[in-house]
DNA sequence: CCTTTGATAAATCATACAAATAAAATCAAG
DNA sequence: CTTGATTTTATTTGTATGATTTATCAAAGG
């Protein structure tokens, strides 16, 4: 713990940040202690100290309350604030750089990057955008992202996919026709292997660009998207018909078939 | 500097790759603050001690020398062949992890990740690979990207751009059109508006998801793409059909022009 | 087989010093 | 006295280092 006389004057937006996600009395460290065990498995985020500073700075700012061009409070500052040392701080600030939300120079501050540069495919950011934005609105631009991407990957999965691809793609669809065919379907299991059928097929573009997809999909289902058992139901059929565009190799109708999904599908909501 | 006793054994292929890379035997600190000034102006990435070393081992593991899955080697060993601080490793270490390519846990030390995991859609990263990769092969599965995300960006675009998007993007396409009448073309000049051009239309569109392509096309045409000056006087017209269509707010025509224009493009390579 | 214990590597803390630079203070020229 | 250039100073991030804590594997012991 720093031993500096305390400054009074700081941040008001941070401070009136801080009160209402943690509570700006207590030292952090004591409470982040022993809050730790239970958080620890809610999302798994809060396993290292620098992390859960580094998403409670990362909430603050897409939430607007730490404004874009802004200086946050310095280095010192922030120790204090959230009880914390200078490394654990660096290292929340330095994971935050690397995506695009903080950039910080000597004797000028550590600045809030424009929203233009902040890395939005970042499956962790993404996370910790939950609860911040108007999750309709959010999924829904979700949906028009993969309007774009998933036809185009389903095209050059047709195209590319390996013979273990294939195989692995085959035992997927496999488990999801097991799953249909049930008397009650079940959920979990569905949500589970529906992002296992996408992951696949993005891995089997043979392309790196589309790659990071297959987390940000998973992030995005396990966050963000709910199922309804018709919807489950439906959308087997669908499944189906990408499956064998892909397994025959017909690119063309892998495109149509995935573009004809995402059509008719409309992201229910979590909670 | 570190003061422990240099224990003789250790990781064969970080020190085959620091070898290659930098050079084992003078200390790096010293040699880095020797290059500082020559390497600021190339890619402004050597500034900070920690993204230097970053960058050396992003190009260790993306080029393959520190495999998929293994460990690297401890901190403490690290910091003796780089020559640096635990500090700084451990910032250029976060730095990495919050871009899918490490991860460390205690006792276990740190491993690399699998390729899957890997955030290849950061500038940053795609930016380090440079010279590691096939060139050609890179900017074709860059292409075959392009040709999922651009026409429905283009096509968000005609719907959703606002006023002061669309204002931007005529004076960008005006900038554009003075350059291609010109009797000789500046092709650095185009380059610059060629970037600026797509990078409206991505945030034109109104969706967050696109915003971070407007950084990624950026590096890719900076660092791997070429321009031949036929080529500039060809895109005019294609630009010309892709403005327009945004500008009508044809979305159906932006995505069939901005299609085609992808479909004609044959990235040529630098050097 | 289960539990305990010890060794080890990362995680965090605390402190010191270096480097960069914005802003203030100083100086020089008109 | 004013103005512009220059130097100094103060502040903030950057780097280094050693101590302490925590998590986890692995081996010893019940």
């Amino acid at each position: 713990m720093l031993k500096i006389s305390v400054k009074v004057q700081f941040s008001s937006i941070l401070v009136s940040y801080l009160s209402c996600y943690i509570g700006a009395i207590i030292p952090i460290t004591a409470l982040y202690k022993q809050m730790a065990n239970s958080f620890n498995s809610i999302s798994g985020a809060k396993r290292s100290l620098h992390l859960h500073v580094a998403r409670e700075i990362a909430r603050a700012i897409l939430s607007g309350e730490l404004a874009q061009g802004s200086i946050i409070p310095s280095e010192m500052v922030l120790c204090e604030q959230f009880g914390i040392s200078r490394t654990a701080l660096r290292e929340a600030v330095k994971l935050l750089t690397s995506k695009g939300l903080l950039q910080s120079r000597p004797k000028i501050g550590t600045r809030v990057v424009e929203k233009i540069n902040w890395n939005f495919l970042d499956p962790q950011l993404i996370e910790w955008m939950e609860g911040l934005t108007d999750i309709n609105d959010f999924c829904n631009q979700f949906l028009g992202f993969r309007r774009a991407i998933e036809p185009e990957a389903c095209a050059l999965a047709a195209q590319n996919a390996t013979v273990e691809q294939r195989k692995e793609l085959s035992s997927v669809f496999q488990k999801m026709s097991e799953l249909n065919s049930a008397p009650e379907l079940d959920i979990e299991a569905w949500i589970d292997i529906d992002i296992q059928f996408h992951r696949i097929i993005f891995f089997s573009t043979g392309n790196d660009f589309y790659l990071p997809f297959g987390n940000i999909l998973t992030t995005m289902f396990e966050h963000f998207i709910a199922y309804s058992s018709e919807e489950g139901g439906t959308c087997f059929n669908e499944h189906r018909l990408i499956y064998e565009a892909i397994m025959i190799g017909d690119s063309t109708k892998a495109r149509e078939t995935s573009r004809e999904h995402l059509q008719s599908i409309n992201h229910r909501i979590k909670e």
